[in-house]
DNA sequence: CCCATCAGTGAGTGATGACTCACTACAACT
DNA sequence: AGTTGTAGTGAGTCATCACTCACTGATGGG
């Protein structure tokens, strides 16, 4: 299923920039940080000791604490996520185009695995979308491109051979989201030891709910 | 449909308290910043300032900084939320029982009007939960409590009468919530001005696709 | 009329936290 | 060996912010 932990994109994205070890280290800390008591409460003192370097260093190469979360950010928001969708859109098994209920089967598992591997950074996104309302107007700008790409042809085909709903993109999408979220949310939302989640088992209960609805 | 903007709720429930006008005006105030820069963004100085107070006086009556989003969150979580729940169960209109689409009907508007009439406490109530899973666990108590008591003997009833598909009450509540939620969440997430939102028509699709799910 | 009470004030305080800078260690090149 | 460049250090600075307190003015009861 290919690599789906942000983190991991994250860091493999890092290679390549020149960046040293205790560089990166200050990125890794600062994510986890954010994520466990947010931007704001996370003072660059604290970023220093987790990583276990100099606060002068964490200034080294970043001249605000800002420039961290952006760095963090954009990385998410240009990088990780269209790499993310189009790994997976590209990952789409040719034969889950003959079936409506395969290309279900393949999204939802694949995106539920992805909200349950990436509660972090999900976390520190969400934080920050709040507030700015730009970041969300962007990702979802990428996110539809993908989606018109990726997507919308493989649907219309599936329109077109009465397997699916004649619907507009926008709703078909919406009704999709909206179901996976429901199981997703209590699971980036509550702590992973509240939440045993049984990634199979709640795949095939929203793909039979989403075949009652998207069935012609 | 009654009152159904939280502000006003919290706003009534302050009268009782006995608060005077610029304490009231503390409370205003903070729950405008607080959803528009977030808390941790918003000095006691800022608070001060809009409520056109002097800042000694925000302390008069609240002892902290966070003294003052308790008193918004818990408001928001053992007053208004219940109160607003009951009074939305009480309101359901008895004849909606005798129908699943009448069901559907009033309580998808109802929610889609209440998200839409309380983006900014939504907000102050996300970032928090983002930091408290105990808030999040708090809450869905609450609502299962009101869930459990206001709607799930009128699905059973449903049930039996062959109207609704027999599924566990949870799993029914995700459907629509998840639905729902796929509607509501731009409105909440995205500036009121680039969100034309119109509920009748939202309302309209969203029961059609659940009409769809929920019918056996 | 005087005193007590109390909401309200705003200058002040101590702590915190983002950011700086003079310095060190070390490697690479001449 | 000497020079230069670069990553790293951590004590120090300055602004900000949550919170305090000595004081004021108004209200009302005796």
């Amino acid at each position: 299923m290919g690599v789906h932990k942000v983190e991991t994109l994250f860091a493999n994205s890092l290679e390549d920039s020149a960046l040293s070890d205790k560089q990166k280290a200050v990125l890794r800390a600062s994510l986890t940080l954010f994520s466990e008591q947010g931007f704001d409460r996370t003072s660059t003192a604290d970023i220093a000791k987790r990583a276990q370097v100099s606060e002068g260093t964490v200034y080294k190469h970043f001249k605000t604490k800002a420039e961290i979360r952006s760095a963090i950010l954009s990385s998410m928001g240009n990088l990780v996520v269209p790499a993310a969708a189009s790994e997976f859109v590209a990952e789409i098994d040719p034969q889950a185009l003959t079936s409506l209920e395969a290309l279900l089967q393949f999204v939802v598992a694949d995106r539920l695995q992805f909200a349950s591997d990436n509660r972090a950074v999900i976390r520190v996104f969400v934080q920050e979308a709040l507030m700015q309302p730009a970041l969300v107007q962007n990702t979802a700008q990428q996110l539809t491109k993908q989606f018109e790409q990726g997507f919308a042809p493989r649907l219309h085909q599936l329109i077109q051979a009465k397997q699916l709903v004649d619907w507009p993109m926008l709703r078909l999408f919406r009704t999709v989201a909206g179901t996976v979220l429901s199981y997703a949310l209590p699971v980036v939302m509550l702590p992973p030891a509240n939440t045993a989640f049984d990634v199979e088992q709640a795949t095939a209960e929203i793909v039979e709910t989403l075949l009652k609805v998207l069935r012609p």
